[in-house]
DNA sequence: TATTGTTATACTCTATAACTATA
DNA sequence: TATAGTTATAGAGTATAACAATA
């Protein structure tokens, strides 16, 4: 379907160009684009593990160890053992990751007004509904 | 608008996902990432310059540079000067190149086909309104 | 045995700035 | 002066494999 080309291209440009975008917003904080993933995922302060944000960001796990080591070192976020399961840490913001993590929401959130404005629900919904089939072709892979 | 939210995170997390199932399905290439992104944008054998090339996929000159070497290095594509503008390549694909961008396209459409199946022309229209969208906010800024 | 997370290694990607050649 | 592309540098992202601790 050479016709319907252009969906999986067209996500990676689009990647690269809203990564550069949000990372000029907010330049006065220094933050990488894994970190301003991860911490965009942080944003709603619930603790989860470092499994479950690689799985939220798409972020693999050797990567987040660094990432998880500059937020940690910045104090934005504490890593705690779960009682649990003492394998794994569970990740938890601070308050001076809070608000890093809320500027990047904001930032994230005006550009996605910028964006949908002139847009219908139906037409993000029918975004959203691409975007969910492209990553369930993936792990059916 | 957090209920809109997720439109650019969804996105980056989809990427990071299509990467790597289309590096596992083209293991054998040997590509990386921006190699794959390239070659499938070079795929319609249509000679372009370096800097066009860098609006097609989204990536800096600078790493262009690198990929760039390294597929001519494999006898992928080849550099030549450009007879109208001596500053700037008109980059083109060999035979070889030709092969491998073909297995890339093959992959990338296997993947689209494989996730667009149930959806409807419609929806994909959408999905393209929405990257489009997204694009045009960040060139704005 | 399997899983969570880290570490080590090697290579690639990226931003920034400076540079050459051409326009 | 401005633009196309490269180079240099330093830091970050990634795959792979190995590892310790826990399940």
């Amino acid at each position: 379907m050479i016709s319907d080309s252009g969906v999986i291209l067209s996500l990676h440009r689009a990647t690269h160009h809203t990564l550069r975008a949000l990372g000029a917003a907010l330049a006065d904080l220094g933050l990488t684009s894994a970190e301003i993933n991860a911490l965009a995922n942080l944003a709603d302060r619930r603790s989860r593990s470092v499994k479950q944000l690689g799985v939220d960001t798409g972020t693999p796990p050797t990567t987040l160890t660094g990432v998880l080591d500059r937020l940690q070192g910045r104090g934005y976020l504490t890593r705690e053992l779960d009682p649990a399961d003492r394998r794994s840490f569970r990740l938890t913001l601070t308050g001076a990751g809070q608000a890093a993590a809320a500027r990047v929401r904001h930032e994230v959130a005006a550009l996605e007004e910028s964006a949908l404005r002139g847009l219908t629900a139906g037409q993000v919904a029918s975004y959203h509904a691409v975007i969910t089939a492209l990553q369930e072709a993936c792990d059916e892979h």
